[in-house]
DNA sequence: AATTACATCAACCGCAAAACG
DNA sequence: GCGTTTTGCGGTTGATGTAAT
């Protein structure tokens, strides 16, 4: 490598942008489409609108300024929450952890955890990078048996969170390429074929922790002495609320589900997506409920589906899926059991202490 | 009011991977 | 198949704003 950086060598301009650049970069995209910066560059086009900057400073204005789907402003209190469960889980994959969350972009996120969160995390006593408490580092073989199961936690879960992200990656440039090429312009018919068409206005949202801590709270998992597991032939009855959610999550990619209990509301919503046929429509199961007792309406493993939310879903996942194999469920849910193993308190202790950290300091904390 | 220290964030840099010719 | 160019990413810098002294 070693190149000579493209400012340089064509002697373009740097530095901050002027609104008049702005104009004139936003009216190059509005007429071109934002999908090709190679043929936005340098070269000619840039020099040819006025605009003496490189490809590269283009495009990093374009998608850390002027897009017109940024979200800019003071981070709230859930997107907080999410950077830190995210990273926890991820590292500094910034642009993995800006995939899932809406409308923010990677270096907005960069900037406000290494100017903001990582200084709090700090100040609470919390290694930023191991998001532990410091006195712990040195831990005992507990703790080294945890870290080595959060570990796998991590891998596993990384590799789903970056399939997610490819998902929102390509479903945002069917949308540039819609925005560029509506249906009846000249756009051409092999992107079509090459891009798999996802809904473009909106991905169901997917919370990661949440979605954690719904296999690691689980008391609803299914024994490993249940017979008709065995048989592979039962329906979606027979499976939990939680297993369910991670098996469909896993078997059907395109089938994007988000089911949260909320105790303080009472209340509980299911949320799931699934692209239909060979059209580019996607169809969305939405349905919240009340309950007198969420706790005790969810924890009762043994029927979960009096629930009608649940019946609900059930019959839009065997209308819009469609017959799927059921040995595959079982032997996916046999490696969440195996996964889940004997560190499933430390690993639910770990997921609620980090949240009960963060609502703690919302609340009042001169930290937060 | 002036100076200093600290916080913020847009923009840059270098690198690696992907795409191109 | 290979060299070059473009794209995308994460780390870092530096200009600017704000608070403290």
């Amino acid at each position: 490598m070693g190149k000579t950086p493209c400012c340089e060598r064509l002697r373009m301009k740097k530095g901050p942008w002027t609104p008049e650049e702005d104009r004139k970069l936003l009216a190059y995209i509005k007429e071109h489409g934002s999908g090709s910066w190679r043929s936005l560059p340098a070269k000619a086009d840039c020099v040819h609108i006025g605009l003496e900057r490189c490809g590269k400073s283009c495009r990093l204005r374009w998608t850390n300024y002027l897009r017109p789907d940024i979200k800019r402003g003071k981070f709230d209190q859930q997107e907080e929450k999410s950077i830190i469960q995210l990273h926890a889980l991820l590292g500094n994959r910034w642009s993995v952890i800006a995939a899932l969350l809406p409308k923010r972009t990677d270096n907005e996120i960069k900037n406000y955890w290494n100017t903001n969160l990582k200084k709090r995390l700090t100040k609470m006593g919390i290694d930023p990078v191991t998001h532990k408490p410091k006195r712990n580092a040195l831990g005992s073989a507990g703790h080294a048996r945890e870290t080595a199961n959060l570990s796998h936690m991590a891998q596993w879960e990384s590799a789903r969170l970056e399939a997610e992200a490819r998902l929102v990656r390509r479903s945002k440039l069917v949308s540039n390429s819609y925005q560029s090429h509506p249906p009846n312009s000249s756009r051409p018919a092999q992107l079509l074929h090459q891009v798999p068409v996802l809904s473009p206005p909106k991905l169901p949202c997917l919370d990661v922790i949440k979605a954690w801590r719904a296999v690691f709270s689980s008391s609803a998992l299914p024994s490993h002495g249940d017979d008709s597991r065995a048989n592979g032939t039962r329906n979606l009855d027979g499976f939990t609320r939680n297993s369910l959610v991670d098996n469909l999550d896993h078997l059907f990619p395109g089938l994007s589900i988000e089911m949260i209990s909320h105790k303080d509301k009472s209340s509980a919503c299911l949320y799931g997506a699934t692209k239909q046929g060979v059209q580019n429509d996607w169809k969305c199961f939405e349905n919240s409920m009340e309950f007198q007792d969420t706790e005790a309406a969810f924890s009762d493993a043994k029927d979960p589906f009096k629930l009608p939310m649940m019946e609900g879903f059930k019959n839009f996942v065997f209308d819009n899926v469609g017959a799927y194999d059921l040995s595959n469920t079982m032997s996916h849910l046999d490696n969440v059991i195996g996964s889940c193993g004997d560190d499933f308190e430390e690993n639910r202790t770990y997921w609620d202490s980090m949240l009960n950290f963060v609502n703690a300091s919302a609340s009042g904390s001169p930290v937060f």
